[in-house]
DNA sequence: ACTTTTAGAGAAAACGTTTTCTGAAAGAAG
DNA sequence: CTTCTTTCAGAAAACGTTTTCTCTAAAAGT
């Protein structure tokens, strides 16, 4: 491998001429930086980046965590956040958790020990203990912000994007809504939940047809059927994310129940297949590829400028109207 | 940061016995190096793997470049090589090359720069001239080989894959088989066209039954349009990923086309969501997961144990027969 | 013309390790 | 009791950089 030795040999000058010619802070006489130059060019020399990270310089490396990355709702923003660290020289480490708090910490602590310049992290709680003690390199959050938020975040904002679901619902008549969705335990379920729960303070007997269980299509079904079985009445459900609806569309199709004729579903995220399933899902559209560039912007921000500021960024989600909300000859209301 | 030099001070010995006792390879009398293992976890103590990697030791670090995260193919994959790399205490970089081959060499160099262990490739292209120059570090093909391989790999055998797509449309009566794949540019596109065309070497005008295109739902549609338009007669469509197959579905049906009662479509791969999409899809199921898996442990192997002899294997996709090939009243024959 | 400032190049220290080399003490062999 | 091994700890070199420090020579000021 070519190193800065074998440069400065070639070019007949120093190793520190070399260095100062490829980092270009200091000035160095044209014809010397001309022919280091040269050289470099031939040889293809780069700097190792073990050894200026060991001078405690940037590794020009980011971290991110998320929960798995084959949970349909995390390619795009993990594409996201690759194209502008690609665009601007950073790789990116990619880490899985599953949800669990005890491997979080173990990924988190393995990008430390590889010198990450700063971590993009999805968590899986709402107060993540190991980030209390103060860490050395920037952090941002994604998609999910903690309790006590001394950290800089980008979010969706779910209170709208619950409020405009109901507001659709409303819009077609259909005003017995129920909702099925996680336990609340990260920030998104828990502001989803409480948004659903603003719109309906004076209902009475809401609890029933309100159900918490797990963001997979799994879970939705398993909650459907517990739904159906309560004997509660309902005209629509909102869910907490599209694989949830998709569980509970089968059941209630299984059930007999037609979709959206009898009763209305909306849900959450819309992931890519929400767009072919049949029937092509009314969902909650939530900017992750954005969200994800976002992140990495200021978290490059923070790492180049040294912008110790917190930020916090809401987007806002939108609503889009497939087939499984208005029934044929109901006309929704402009919204 | 607590470095090794606190740690010999905090113990009372020299740098060198604490870098022993940490890695274990040479003896150390027995007090000291309880001594340093106390103060190694009392401090957390863990060596800079900066420093490590100067030496010229591993940096438990594999680059995995794959063409597009948000591509449904890959999550599994990239699931698949992350998982068994954490278990083993690799961290992975994660490139996507947008099957551009300028991009594709310059993630490479990027890795090679970030002084990875090894890399994991899904390459866009048949031959790769930048991998012709010797490496220093292990390479693995995933998914795809190249003409002159040199290099291990782990794929899909396609020609059976294809080989049972069409057997179990012939099991079902349908002997007019078109194919719309990709441009055969990839060992796997390749692949699977020469399998159909061995199976119709007798057939006269098998060429209008034949369409290139790319692996996307648009490409399927068009490509769709223009078997229709073409006049061609055909009952079944073999389709060279799943996308392809959703976008042939829409345009047949969107012609009145009745699936599967007009004619059978399979497609290839089984993404996640060709369970859930209606019709949900019969399809060649691929081992992904599984292939990243075998990739990652191929690779952790070459890093750890040396091996060098190139390693090629061969995993077995099966059928997966849904709603989209069996028209109601057909018994598909035992295959 | 002589001193003072400035430009800019090279030497050397430092980053945190691993590993070879050196050396001392203890044990074995004569 | 002396000499030869052996065991094992510490010193020091090395990995490839960046950057401070030192020094020379030229430019600028008087």
């Amino acid at each position: 491998m070519v190193n800065i030795k074998v440069v400065a040999k070639e070019a007949g000058v120093s190793i520190s001429t070399v260095s100062r010619v490829v980092n270009g802070n200091t000035s160095v006489r044209e014809d010397l930086r001309n022919k280091v130059l040269e050289v470099v060019e031939k040889t293809g020399y780069r700097s190792n980046f073990l050894a200026r990270g060991l001078k405690g310089l940037p590794t020009r490396t980011i971290g991110l965590v998320i929960p798995d990355i084959e949970n349909p709702f995390f390619p795009a923003m993990v594409r996201g956040v690759q194209d502008v660290a690609n665009r601007n020289g950073y790789a990116i480490f990619l880490c899985n958790t599953d949800g669990d708090m005890k491997l979080e910490e173990g990924q988190y602590n393995l990008l430390l020990e590889k010198k990450v310049d700063g971590i993009l992290l999805v968590s899986s709680s709402q107060d993540i203990p190991f980030l209390e003690i103060a860490s050395s390199i920037p952090i941002v959050l994604l998609d999910r912000y903690t309790q006590s938020s001394n950290f800089s975040y980008v979010v969706v904002d779910h209170t709208y994007g619950i409020n405009i679901a109901i507001k659709h619902l409303r819009n077609i008549g259909r005003l017995r809504i129920a909702f099925i969705g996680s336990k609340p335990i990260t920030s998104g379920a828990r502001e989803r939940f409480q948004a659903f729960l603003v719109n309906h303070q004076r209902d009475p007997n809401l609890k029933s047809r309100i159900l918490f269980g797990k963001y997979t299509q799994e879970s939705g079904a398993e909650m459907a059927e517990k739904l159906l079985n309560s004997g509660e009445k309902f005209d629509s459900i909102v869910c907490g994310n599209d694989l949830i609806a998709y569980g509970v569309i089968d059941v209630l199709q299984n059930h007999g129940i037609k979709i959206p004729e009898d009763v209305s579903v909306v849900g959450y995220d819309d992931i890519p297949s929400s767009a072919y399933r049949s029937p092509k899902l009314t969902t909650i559209h939530q900017p992750i590829y954005e969200l994800g560039q976002i992140g990495a912007h200021m978290m490059i921000d923070a790492i180049e400028k040294g912008l110790n500021e917190t930020k916090h960024i809401k987007l806002e989600p939108y609503l889009i109207v497939r087939e499984t909300s208005v029934p044929r000859g109901v006309k929704s209301a402009n919204n």
